[in-house]
This record gives C-alpha cells, structure tokens and sequence, in this order.
DNA sequence: GGCTTCGGACAATCAACCTA
DNA sequence: AGGTTGATTGTCCGAAGCCT
C-alpha cells in the first residue's frame, strides 16, 4: 500500500555549506523570522485548482482544496490544464563553468553571503523526512528556551506536531484551552517534509525565533 | 476584517546543450 | 549517457482597493 514515503521531496536534503538557506512549506512574511539569512524556500504544489489559480492563491494537492473547501466551492475544485512546453527552442552557447558551484553562485545572487555562523563550520542537518498534517498543526505554547532540540541542533517542535486525524470542533477548543496555539498554515496531504523544511532555524547557535503572529491564534480564534 | 484583483518574485520543469 | 544550463511555464506573496 503506498504511503507518504513512497512520494519523497524531489529535492533531497542535507544541505553543503554554499547552499540556499534550508526551506520549508510554510507561508511566512520576513517579519515574521527576523533573521533575513534563514528565509526559507517557497514551495508550490505542483497544479494549482483552476479557483486558487484564477485567484493566484496558495492550493494544496487535496481535492478540494482547502480554500475551495473554506468557500464552499469544493464541487468546483479541479486541477488546473497546464500547457505543453514548448520544444526545438534553440539555446545560445553556455556560460563557461568557473568551478564554482551554482547553488553557491544562486544562493549568493538572491540572499547574499550564506548565514554566518557562530561556529567554525555549521552542522550538517541530517537527512530526515516527517510526515505532515494535512490541516492546520497545533503546537503547544512552549517558550524558545523550553523548544526541544535535536542532537544535531535542529530546533524541533514536539511531538503533539504529528496529529494524524482531524481534528473536531471539539478537539480545536480543547487545545485552545489547553493553551496550543494553532497554525494558520494549512498542509497538503499526504506530504512529505523534511527537518531542514521546519520553520525554525536550522543551526544551533542561531537565535531562537518565536512563531510568527500570523501562526497564533487567539482564544477566540483571532 | 474579509474578499478580490493583480503585478511580479520566485519555484519547478525539462529540452537543449555540454562534457567525461 | 548523464549532468548542466537556462528558457518557459506556473504558483502564489503581498499590497491595494473594494465591500460589508
């Protein structure tokens, strides 16, 4: 029976040194992670419903959608035609290769030098794959310090991360009242993530970065 | 505050091109 | 043959304006 696993990231993971900072899957503003070096990748599903589309708004790969599904137009929800790409386009001659790596090259183009580190050499983020929720996750509402963190320095968010069913009216008061906070970053599922896609600072020695306050919910849902 | 619109930044794809 | 490059195509962020 297939699983997540058997739809890994096209990209793998871990991260050398010279690359682009370490992505993850969530909505995010740059007020929101204050330390412009971590900007994380933007990911994007692979087709778009023709509503997200025409709205030029996130989709996800479920169907429907959640945002067709938040403005009951889940009937109305199908992917998008893509067109066929274009062939016998003629190339003019490549750019020399220097040696220099392009990821290195890129990541300095569009983000500047690579994050300084506090240490010598940053730690190398283990390859490691999570299974995400496919609605919105609910953490509990631990201070920076009390976050868990991994023996290879990743900040981790704790286990109550890895809900699997959906949670009810019920469930979301509940965990309001048990003081979680909510996500407001809705996940495609099945998906798979790995621990460097997490929206928390990869290395050790960096600041630690409280969620954003688009991803805390008020009592009331606010 | 929620929704729509939309310009443009950015990501993903993949065929042409390059090289070992 | 397999890796690299870059043009093409698509997604969706974020700002602005409108509506209730």
């Amino acid at each position: 029976m297939p699983t997540a696993l058997d739809d890994p990231p096209s990209r793998v993971y871990p991260l050398t040194a010279s690359e682009s900072p370490p992505m993850n899957i969530y909505s995010y503003s740059s007020k929101d992670f204050a330390n412009p070096t971590v900007r994380a990748k933007r990911r994007q599903v692979k087709n778009a419903c023709t509503n997200c589309q025409r709205a030029c708004k996130k989709c996800d790969d479920a169907r429907p959608c959640l945002r067709c599904v938040k403005y009951g137009i889940g009937d109305e929800c199908v992917d998008s035609q893509r067109k066929e790409r274009k062939k016998g386009v003629k190339r003019g001659p490549y750019k020399k290769r220097d040696g220099k790596d392009r990821a290195a090259n890129n990541a300095e183009a569009q983000t500047g030098p690579p994050p300084v580190s506090n240490s010598a050499t940053p730690p190398q983020v283990p390859q490691y794959t999570v299974p995400m929720p496919s609605y919105p996750a609910w953490y509990p509402a631990y201070t920076t310090q009390e976050r868990p963190q991994d023996p290879a320095g990743a900040l981790y968010p704790p286990a109550q991360y890895y809900l699997t069913p959906m949670p009810t009216h019920q469930d979301v008061a509940d965990y309001q009242n048990q003081g979680y906070y909510q996500s407001s970053i809705y996940h495609s599922a099945p998906y798979m993530m790995q621990r460097t896609q997490l929206p928390y600072p990869v290395y050790s020695n960096a600041v630690p970065q409280k969620p954003g306050p688009n991803d805390v919910l008020s009592p009331h849902g606010h």
